[in-house]
DNA sequence: AGGCAATATGACTTTCGAGTCAATCGAATT
DNA sequence: AATTCGATTGACTCGAAAGTCATATTGCCT
């Protein structure tokens, strides 16, 4: 985002690597950069395992292996941390967005797109759909930002969803009411999704997006796009 | 809940009527109760609405027109209040549950029947739902407790899925995954649901469940119960 | 080696809201 | 009207965590 990224200069690992998660870097102005978003992932992780108001900058502080005085070197306070995950769970949705209109198709197969592009780019950064539980923290100032982008975002969800219904591909519900499940469903994310556990980010993402397309019931299954499951036959346990 | 609401004794409305939402009661020994629940109504609302830890009990208090030590009378603390949600919505859960078993039918007709009814009873409560996204703010002696619930309710939850797989009702889907799927779809509820708005509580639950049984494409539509919805045929907008 | 600039520290102040309590109020009873 | 006792008040304490800053440390450069 800030020009080059001063490449060049590259062995040299003469540094200290004192601290856990800190200090293993390779340039000498970039470090800044790099620092900050070793802050933002951390505390991000804080906060979708914990929420936002049961994280202390403490916390994030001691799980860098570095003081709270020195995060303060790299964020502004706690709102801003806040703010910039908003920031990027927008960003990521508008990814998704440009990833989905630009697979083209029905309405039906672009959302597919769009929700499964999503969902797995955020279960990279659970952080960033935990901060979307806490539109109220933020600064005053930063709220209207935040409600902008929550605004587009939905509107534009709502008119995917409505150019579905409209070429047939999608059955007609109450678009609103879809967004709101679905963001929900999404948004749930952070409480039980652990990184390194039993689904990777793109199965979670996949069979989610499965089951907010198609439902549960049988008569559901694959309407959407082209079989995925590889074993599709019902795996019935001893009844 | 406690024996008889001691009826009678109606026409005395000498009482001084002083406060907004204070202060219209009955008798003279079940005041105590009704007054804990105003407390409870009114902080679960706004913990639905801002979330717990943005809502200060000085907030509740002024919305009922009172002081917060008045309403310290009425409960411990604020983390009993948030536990009294926490209570109530795995309460409405088992009431749910029993309905639906009650029903009967394959297993996606009893999960159609639980999540409808379970999402009704929620759209009156919004606080419970709301105080399920707050697990660490409960008292460390609580949590055990409601973790508890949380486990048989996510272990009911799935085993009627499993139920409906080997039935063949529901389609083979990763149980884990619809149950925190619906999970957060239900508990996003009272960030977008106002009492009075434009949806009922009956409609929400009736469409959520539909959306989430069915999903969205067309495919899916209607293979759980009887057709419900009067004019079924597509209201697409002008294409 | 010595000096310097950037970085890190931890003890400090500040803020906010939970929870307390002595004083006050008010309504039923006599 | 006076008494009484529970209900109510609001000013208080207290604790936790945000945010600050003078000092110490680090590592780079000559």
């Amino acid at each position: 985002m800030t020009g080059e990224p001063d490449r060049g200069r590259s062995a040299h690992s003469s540094r200290s690597l004192r601290l856990s998660r800190w200090n293993n870097l390779n340039t000498n102005e970039e470090i800044q950069r790099l620092k900050r978003e070793a802050v933002l992932r951390e505390a991000g992780q804080a906060f979708g395992r914990k929420g936002y108001h049961n994280t202390s900058l403490d916390d994030v502080a001691r799980a860098l292996g570095i003081s709270k005085g020195t995060l303060y070197n790299y964020v502004r306070d706690k709102q801003e941390i806040l703010f910039a995950f908003h920031q990027l769970a927008y960003d990521l949705s508008d990814r998704a967005f440009a990833f989905g209109r630009a697979q083209g198709g029905t309405g039906a197969e672009v959302l597919r797109a769009i929700l499964a592009h999503y969902i797995e780019l955020l279960t990279g950064e659970l952080g960033a759909c935990g901060a979307l539980m806490e539109v109220d923290a933020l600064r005053p100032e930063d709220r209207a930002e935040a409600a902008r982008r929550r605004n587009a975002f939905e509107a534009a969800f709502v008119a995917i969803i409505e150019d579905g219904i409209a070429d047939g591909s999608i059955r007609p519900v109450d678009p609103k009411l879809a967004v709101f499940t679905f963001m929900g469903a999404i948004n749930w994310l952070p409480r039980w999704y652990v990184p390194g556990g039993r689904l990777t980010g793109n199965e979670v993402a996949e069979q989610m997006t499965d089951l907010l397309m198609s439902g549960l019931t049988v008569a559901a299954a694959r309407a959407g796009k082209a079989a995925r499951l590889p074993g599709s036959s019902a795996r019935a346990p001893a009844a």
